[in-house]
DNA sequence: GCTAGATATCTCGATGTCAAGACAGGTAAG
DNA sequence: CTTACCTGTCTTGACATCGAGATATCTAGC
């Protein structure tokens, strides 16, 4: 089978013969993958009446374990998003009830957000929905497959993950 | 080595022992890989005073070969965005000098955006130095690696790319 | 040739994100 | 203890994107 990846790459041979594009193959297969993920999970968060920037805060905190606390520096370290962007995000959630601010005891610059019962509830149900349907587009791979795809993109992430440059 | 996913992995584990969490050795890499990829990318672009936005529409115009033309549909699919932000991103490329709008002879509905000379110098600029660089982030996988990579990778895009409903 | 529906492009309002900077509180060296 | 720098959070303004709808043209069936 073919994929648009191919052709792209096939076209690029034709109009640029002088150089070696075979990085593409993989670059560009991650990038449009992570994009039609994306719109697999904005379907998915939408039977929860929510929406992906919320998961991933949300979930960032679930992950916490008791008692569901983070500052918002390690949010948005966890989530890749600017301060400026977390200020926003964090702020509407609690609007909507789902996390609340507490001051932080050690550090009197600091806040901790932490998820409240309602949060906890709501992303529950969304992640385990999530991970049926991320189950489904794996579908096609056996599990040696899907152990192979991981350890070789844990190879390509180790460099930004370790590297605070990113 | 071990890269934030792995932790990911194992804090849910923790959290919700209920749950096969392994999907996301997967499907989480590639959503991360692919937000550090896109940094980058916008570190290359910048050194040729390019955004990432203009870079994917030049290229798609320059894979199509001479004369450099397709209609905004064609475009606005091949770079998986809406119809609103295509028609804005042809207006800031065509202010630039970088594109033309000319009309389809074929169908007076439509119309067909061309490279400019300008345009196709530039980009063919910026595409060099961004296969460059990808190949720097590719460095640690054997030939073997990338295409066995590559190969899976495709499989789990062929029925986004088949499948019209995305 | 007419009608109904599909297609191509554009317009407009709302919104999430970024980048840069402001500001308060912490931290280390002298 | 004070100077200088670093850190954590928030504010602000600009901007790219989306989604829904408007308009014009094409196409198929009768």
């Amino acid at each position: 089978m073919e994929d648009e990846v191919d052709r792209l790459v096939a076209a690029w041979r034709t109009e640029r013969p002088d150089l070696d594009t075979e990085p593409l193959h993989v670059l560009s297969r991650v990038s449009r993958l992570a994009r039609h993920l994306d719109r697999a999970r904005r379907a998915v968060f939408a039977a929860h009446d929510m929406e992906s920037w919320e998961f991933d805060v949300l979930t960032a905190l679930r992950r916490a374990g008791p008692p569901y606390e983070l500052s918002p520096g390690r949010l948005l370290r966890a989530t890749l998003v600017t301060s400026g962007t977390m200020t926003n995000r964090i702020d509407r959630l609690q609007s909507a009830g789902l996390v609340s601010r507490n001051p932080d005891p050690q550090d009197k610059r600091g806040v901790l957000v932490r998820l409240t019962d309602a949060g906890r509830t709501r992303v529950d149900a969304a992640f385990a929905d999530l991970i049926d349907r991320e189950r489904d587009l794996l579908g096609s791979l056996t599990a040696d497959d899907r152990r192979t795809l991981a350890d070789l993109l844990r190879s390509l992430l180790v460099p930004f993950d370790t590297d605070p440059t990113g």
